[in-house]
Order: C-alpha cells, then structure tokens, then sequence
DNA sequence: TCTGGGGTCCTTTTCCTT
DNA sequence: TCTGAAGGAAAAGGACCC
C-alpha cells in the first residue's frame, strides 16, 4: 500500500509569522469577548496590540501551537504557559478557536476526498492517504498528486501543508516531518537506512517519552541502533506486541491499512479547575461542575446518536496523579441523570479527601441508539419459587 | 511556575463462574 | 463441602497521539 501522511499547518497569521506567537492556555472571560469582536473576520487583520503577551498571563494551561519565532526560544507544544512565559515573556498568546480550527479541518479534509477518497483522518489537522487507486497518483513518486493536493488546500483555505509520500503510514508520517512547514518528502523502501535509521527513536509514532528514556538508558538513541537488536532480546524488555513492533518500526514494517470509517470507543469531557478544589470545602462548586460534566456528555452522547453501558469518572489530584473509576450498567444510557448517578456511585469509591485538581465523566461500550441490541449479556434470571 | 482536553489501545489486576 | 485451576469480563492504570 503506498501512502500519503498530510498535516496542515492550523496557524494562520501570516502577519504574526514573523512575531513570537503562542496559541493556547485555559479560555477566560476576555478571550471569549475578543473572538466575539472579531468573529468571521480574517484574523491576519486583528490588530496585534490587542493580545495579551505571554508575561501578563496568569493561570493554568499549555501550549497548543507556536510559531517559529517563538520555538527558536525553546517553546513548543504541550508546554505549560509559566515555563513558556520564563523562557519567551514577549510571545504574543491567543486563545484556541477551536470552531474556527473545525470549520478549517472540515474544508481541508473535503479538498483532499474530492481528489483521493481513501481517506484515514487523524484529528484535526491530519490525515493519511491511500493514494494507489488515484490516477496519476504514481507519477514522479507521488510528487505531481502531493502537490496538486497542496495548491488545492492553499486555494481552498489559505492554509500550507506538510505531505509525507512512502510504502506504508509509518514512513508516510516520518516523511511528513522532514520538511515542514509546506514540504514535500518522499520515502521509498531503498531510502530506510539513509534518511529513517540516523534519526532518533523518538521520532516513531508510538515511541513516546518514556520508551525514548528506557530506550536511551540501553544505549539505543537512533532508529538504526533499535534495528540492529534481536527482535527476542527486544521483547524480553519491552513485551510480547510491543518488543516486535519496535522491531517492526524500525525495519520500515507497516501493514496498516488506511482506515476511512470508524466507530467511537468512548465519549467523555473534563475540566482543570481554576484552582484546587476540595470535596467538603467546596461541595457547591464541586456539583455543579460534576453536574454540568454530565450533562455534556449526555449532549454529546445524543447529538452524536450514541448511548453507552459504562460510566465513569476520573479525577485528578493536586500532585497531579489520576485515578479512574467505571462501572457497567445494564441497561446503556444516554441522558444526564442516569449517567450523573451511574457517576456519582463511582465518586463513593475514591479518595475525596484530598484536593482536585481536574474533574471528568466518561461514557464508553457505546452503541448506536436504536441499533439492535447486541448485548446477550444477563442470561435470563429463572423464576425464583419455579427452582427446587 | 508546573503540566489542557479529547481520544485510542494495551497490560495488569481483580472478581466471578465453572 | 472445600479447594484450586482456568478463563472471561470488567476495572484500573498507563502510554501515546493530535
């Protein structure tokens, strides 16, 4: 199977590219105003003395995204917004527009179906390909197909997209990095051991921070090195399915196939709080987010067509660690008060006295409402009295 | 000065039934 | 009646991704 992997570039201030900018933190009272100001209008002409830098800011909350400027002092991604004031206090910070990024995603993925239709989407603003049944997808590589769905993302959005082209999703996606922002990278097969082997562990999509630190701490920085190792020896360190996929991985392996329908697993909303909170102490405030949770699921749950079997919740506590709590009915629900109660039982079996830092609710077993019911689960109780 | 929110998938533990 | 093994489902946690 031979793929694409396209990322879009979600941010999309040309003015602002020059400037260090940091798109993120928690939504307050002002940012929502400030959308509101300039709702439907381009953002490249809000004026930029209307944001707040990043120095001003107080409170909780990461990094979405940032521009280059802003990167070149050590910012980026998923970093807390105090760290990123220490180290860049002049980067301008928006709010995240979550409705405008969706309206974009939208439109990006539309252009991209209307020329491949095999599509896999992977969040907002990425996606794999399956571009073997595209007419012309082979000429020059996958070049004249790469570039063709770039212009037409540009004239569509205004935005720049980063394409990855190789054999399978995992080189695809590696690729998609080489050149970013608005490149073009193609892998093939002979390419493994000269532009995927020199690169570190990390950048395999699977290999997170703490494979990275186990992987180091046995002396294996780069892809080549893991590819080197006995597929056995792998295993006995990192598991029977994981010890043969990073062997896998790092030979280019990849029989994924591009997946262009899927069903959800879950749905569930939470929330940091503004400050820790403690159940007795702030038993008022506590219920009414925990309520409002719940009805957001249930809204979610129903707009989406879905009810499910487990509820849970999740909470996090002020040093940061999380606990989970579930629990499966009988019956799957769909509507606020059922999965309040299902959600409070679970409430009655953590730890509550100590202070929270986050709140979630979570719906999963899912099915589609008015699907026939597949759940042949509880045999059916005999008639007490009947049995001797 | 800490560290968002929405997910998926996998492993381990626990509990229940046979 | 007691005990233990086996296996499945549910629960809990953790890693990872965008």
């Amino acid at each position: 199977m031979d793929a694409f992997y396209a990322s879009v570039e979600l941010l999309r201030y040309p003015q602002l590219q020059g400037l260090p900018v940091v798109i993120g933190g928690r939504r307050r009272r002002d940012d929502d105003a400030l959308l509101q100001k300039y709702a439907g209008q381009p953002l490249s002409e809000i004026p930029v003395a209307e944001f707040p830098l990043l120095k001003d800011y107080a409170g909780r909350g990461v990094i979405t995204t940032a521009t280059y400027p802003a990167r070149a002092f050590g910012v980026g991604s998923a970093m807390g917004l105090m760290k990123a004031a220490a180290l860049c206090p002049q980067a301008i910070l928006l709010p995240v527009d979550f409705d405008e990024y969706r309206k974009y995603s939208r439109r990006f993925k539309e252009v991209i179906t209307e020329i491949a239709p095999v599509m896999e989407d992977r969040g907002v603003d990425e996606v794999y390909i399956d571009f073997t049944q595209v007419p012309g997808g082979q000429r020059e590589g996958g070049r004249v197909l790469a570039l063709l769905i770039q212009k037409s993302i540009l004239d569509a959005t205004g935005l720049t997209c980063s394409i990855g082209v190789a054999p399978n999703k995992l080189l695809a996606k590696m690729a998609s990095e080489f050149h970013k922002p608005k490149g073009i990278s193609i892998v093939r097969p002979e390419d493994l051991q000269t532009l995927i082997w020199p690169l570190p562990c990390r950048k395999i999509n699977g290999v997170g921070p703490k494979t990275d630190a186990k992987l180091q701490a046995l002396g294996i920085h780069t892809i080549g090195e893991l590819a080197a190792q006995d597929p056995g020896w792998l295993v006995e360190r990192f598991g029977k399915s994981y010890g043969a996929w990073l062997h896998e991985a790092s030979w280019g392996r990849d029989e994924r196939p591009v997946v262009t329908e899927s069903e959800p697993v879950s749905i569930s909303r939470e929330t940091t709080f503004e400050r820790d909170l403690h159940a007795v102490r702030d038993k008022a405030e506590l219920g009414a987010i925990f309520t409002a949770l719940c009805e957001r699921v249930a809204a979610d749950l129903q707009r989406k067509g879905y009810e499910g079997r487990t509820i849970g919740i999740k909470l996090r506590y002020d040093d940061f660690k999380s606990v989970t709590r579930d629990q499966t009915l009988e019956q799957a629900v769909a509507d606020a008060k059922a999965i309040r109660q299902a959600a409070g039982a679970c409430l009655k079996r953590v730890d509550l006295t100590r202070r929270l830092r986050l709140l979630g609710v979570r719906v999963g077993s899912l099915q589609r409402v008015g699907a026939a019911i597949a759940t042949p689960a509880v045999p059916a109780e005999p008639a007490s009295g009947l049995l001797f």
